[in-house]
DNA sequence: TATTGTTATACTCTATAACTATA
DNA sequence: TATAGTTATAGAGTATAACAATA
């Protein structure tokens, strides 16, 4: 899909194609923004999910996303070959593991957030704040 | 993706996120609703184009929509194998083919609006008239 | 029996590159 | 040489189902 050109005019008018189209191409500069550092918006928000509780296990990172188990095991995988997460053993159930963040992956942690905050910034620059929280509240109605 | 729960909390305040998550949540839906149909939001969508200017070679539909080349002459080939719409013989350029609708492929194009129609309709209900209109402006704005 | 994590596999969707026939 | 349409293929991304270890 191509975002470098505007949305053809007949769809233009329909709210949900808007909404839809918008959405893509959100997350197509997001994860964009993400590529030098090597992350996918999915280790974005894993990485967050661990900060948030360190110690997860993975059904709690799993219940946390949108993520499905078979894939959160890829994503650690990925975090933990890179030396930005690891797993533990859980103390009191050997079937499950304890995911935390490594010194490293703190910093990517923060260094990630920073280049979301940019990119948010400049994909919402053609909205005042008034406009922006009207239109996070209306988002967020739906 | 599952779309049966709420966005987790950590992220339900970015309003990238809101957007990213709101327009596939509505694509998902879209194309629930244009499945009994045993069309996809791409059949559809060409199914418009070749309704607004009937003759259209493939190159137009492409430049009209945001579906590449090689992926067009699939879809194509899927509403002409169903009987949707035909490709003819272009009158002036051999290389080229005229696509049209058929008799049937209005009919369905008139049933997938109203599909369309109505789903908006459902997902847009926490919104009243006017809100509406707000959101389709800012989201135009971006 | 049920759950956690895991693996292997299949499936969907789309883009890329190469080919043909025409211009 | 360039363009329209086509085909074959490869890639990303994700889901499904089966499995081992443990509860």
């Amino acid at each position: 899909m191509r975002f470098d050109q505007r949305p053809p005019e007949p769809f233009a008018d329909a709210v949900g194609f808007l909404l839809t189209w918008n959405g893509r191409r959100i997350a197509h500069q997001f994860s964009a923004a993400l590529a030098p550092l090597d992350l996918r918006p999915q280790h974005f928000g894993v990485l967050n999910l661990i900060a948030a509780k360190p110690g997860s296990t993975q059904q709690e990172l799993v219940d946390g996303s949108m993520i499905d188990a078979s894939t959160m095991v890829a994503v650690v995988d990925e975090l933990e070959a890179r030396g930005l997460a690891e797993r533990r053993v859980h103390p009191t159930d050997r079937r499950k593991r304890s995911v935390h963040l490594t010194d490293a992956g703190q910093e990517t942690l923060a260094r990630a957030r920073e280049a979301a905050n940019r990119t948010a910034e400049e994909t919402l620059a053609p909205l005042d704040e008034g406009e922006r929280e009207t239109l996070k509240a209306l988002l967020r109605k739906l």
